[in-house]
DNA sequence: TAAATTATTGTATGTGCGTTCAGTTTTTTG
DNA sequence: CAAAAAACTGAACGCACATACAATAATTTA
């Protein structure tokens, strides 16, 4: 019993450190640099430890870039939560998305790179439609009810195209902050909500 | 001198056909699939062949990429100068970003990919620099003279970023149709102008 | 403490890659 | 046609990598 529980936790202790490690490496290698070797010595472990508690190379970059994403969600579920106004949760859905001291050339290449790889592994994309969904249901706590669906669609799409744009933008070292991405998003939702406001009080 | 002419037209002749043959490799098999040797190949030549007409694996996919984009920018040239009315012009430039037939998976993959790889390499960097440069100064042929500056730079960065953002979710297989995704971001225009001329308009 | 299980190591192996280059064929020159 | 230059070949090399695995160390069990 004891045995069983404590064998557990190591094996989550070091799934967590490679996963971190791998991270850490991805970072500042990019995905083409990030070998199984550097991720052991940057996890202070020996080179075939990676095949002991993962299935291979792979298994231990989707880990990452799962953890990566639920790190993310999170963030903004929080962000969420603490707002009070409808605008205010909007700012927060948008705001969650630029996150200060992430929103940088290496994440957004890593985010990047894993984005390319998505099309060869099916997993990636199954990971990537939870993450657009999750930023869809949330626009639509905010807006659903105050759109027809069809334009909500629309607008959910121009945002989130958006977003990632500019993070791609930010993946290819341009100078852009997190605090102007977030005002830049916001005042096209805003003029995209108005125009759509207008539309609807002119139908009635 | 005819020595000279034939040797020149040979050596164009085959550089030609070794980046049109990387660029079906690269289709087919993305960034990491594209081996030299799998070029020389689909090229019908053999493997050292690569060397001898370029500097090495590298100096083709840059030379790939400079031939798409000259490609895509032409396109935009050719709309925008059959365009007659100044919105028919900023739709020109907004279709030519989304060429029909060539808004795939495996064509968005590729770009995405060589986005990834701009980070290792600063020429991809220029590169993508002077394709976002030429756009901007697009959009700035019909907008500049009716915005401030200052808006007129957060509007085409947003516009800008949608492209990308569109590109990059077609990427990963979402069922985005060209024409549907030249109507959302010439909608997002209409929404963002309309809403700077009334701005102007109170202004005055 | 002895046995047994688990955790870790580091070398070995095989694979796939880009590049080189000595040689061969083709084309051009005189 | 002979000599020279250019175009091209394909085997060979070295390298980097992921993975496997036998050996060893650490820990748990009885």
């Amino acid at each position: 019993m004891t045995k069983i529980a404590f064998r557990t936790r190591i094996e989550d202790l070091r799934r967590r450190e490679l996963i971190e490690a791998a991270h850490r490496v991805f970072m500042q290698h990019g995905l083409g640099g990030m070998t199984t070797k550097r991720i052991c010595e940057e996890a202070g472990m020996s080179a075939g430890i990676l095949s002991y508690y993962f299935k291979g190379k792979e298994d231990v970059l989707f880990a990452m870039v799962r953890l990566n994403n639920r790190v993310l969600m999170e963030a903004v579920a929080t962000g969420l939560a603490q707002a009070t106004t409808r605008w205010g949760r909007l700012e927060a859905i948008i705001a969650g998305n630029f996150p200060e001291g992430l929103f940088e050339p290496n994440i957004a290449n890593a985010w990047l790179s894993v984005c390319a790889a998505s099309s060869t592994n099916i997993r990636y994309v199954r990971l990537q439609r939870i993450f657009y969904a999750r930023l869809q249901s949330n626009l639509a706590s905010v807006f659903r009810d105050v759109l027809a669906d069809a334009r909500f669609k629309q607008i959910a799409l121009a945002l989130g195209t958006m977003i990632d744009g500019l993070w791609l933008r930010r993946a290819t070292g341009e100078a852009l902050i997190s605090t102007d991405c977030t005002a830049l998003v916001l005042s096209v939702a805003v003029a995209l909500l108005t125009e759509a406001e207008q539309a609807q009080l002119q139908a009635a």
